[in-house]
DNA sequence: GCAATATTGTTATTGTCAATAACTATCCTG
DNA sequence: CAGGATAGTTATTGACAATAACAATATTGC
């Protein structure tokens, strides 16, 4: 059955980024994180004066799906939330957070290393500037 | 907050592919149709003969989530199963389901032909390859 | 031809991520 | 200080995918 959908741009991004998702998935497993979660603490980092809306806000994730995320981080010890006024609350790591995230960095890196050996070298260096067009444009 | 996953690819991949699909839902809504349905119309075509199972190898869909999804375009009349042996039925298009075939067809290669205007020339025909090189490593 | 194996379609359930609407409490601005 | 924006939350829904189990049928290797 040929595949008349393989040389679609929409239809090779939905199936690369699945594909890609997946195994990230399985890799990040292995420290009992989602996806999501690892984004968290990558942006994160240490800083101690990050809101759940400005975490939100850069990783285009809603103010209502951030609960459920942050409140599984912090139930796994690696996130604390220090209130900044009365209405907005700080997100920072946890020394376990800290740890976990330098062991989803390392994960998260040597994934996008593998991913990139796989695109021939003429088309490597313009994978995600393409993909950055692509999803600013909106 | 500078937005220090921005250069991952693993992270590009997965924003530009899901700004992707939001935007090409939106799109193909307006023809009541959801993207895997969509993607289903536009691979059967005309063809008297693929099975479920067939379409869900191609499309990395898996037999059990066919089945809701072939109900749910049978149930709008677009396609049609006449049983191939005592086993596997083959999926057919309807006239109404080749009609909406052309519909999808149409609206898809707009969209995509808009995904590719945002790319900037030097990086727009890596796209595809790299994708491809992505999806069909694993 | 028949037994072991593989395949098809199906049910049911679960998980991940995202979208929407509504609400309260707080903050900021004019 | 009043009006509007913002932060956090609850609850619900939707799209897509993964897993496990099952019955029925087809295919194979002897």
């Amino acid at each position: 059955m040929t595949d008349i959908l393989r040389q679609r741009p929409g239809y090779a991004l939905r199936r690369a980024a699945n594909a890609m998702m997946g195994e990230l998935a399985r890799r990040l497993a292995l420290i009992d994180l989602r996806i999501a979660e690892a984004s968290v603490l990558l942006l994160v980092e240490r800083r101690h004066d990050v809101t759940a809306s400005e975490i939100g806000r850069v990783l285009d994730i809603q103010r209502a799906n951030m609960v459920p995320l942050l409140a599984r981080l912090e139930e796994a010890g690696l996130i604390e939330r220090k209130p900044i006024d009365g209405k907005s609350q700080a997100v920072l790591l946890t020394p376990a957070g800290q740890e976990r995230r330098a062991r989803a960095d390392a994960i998260t890196t040597a994934f996008e290393d593998d991913l990139l050996a796989r695109i021939a070298p003429e088309h490597r260096d313009h994978l995600v500037p393409a993909l950055g067009a692509l999803w600013r444009a909106e």
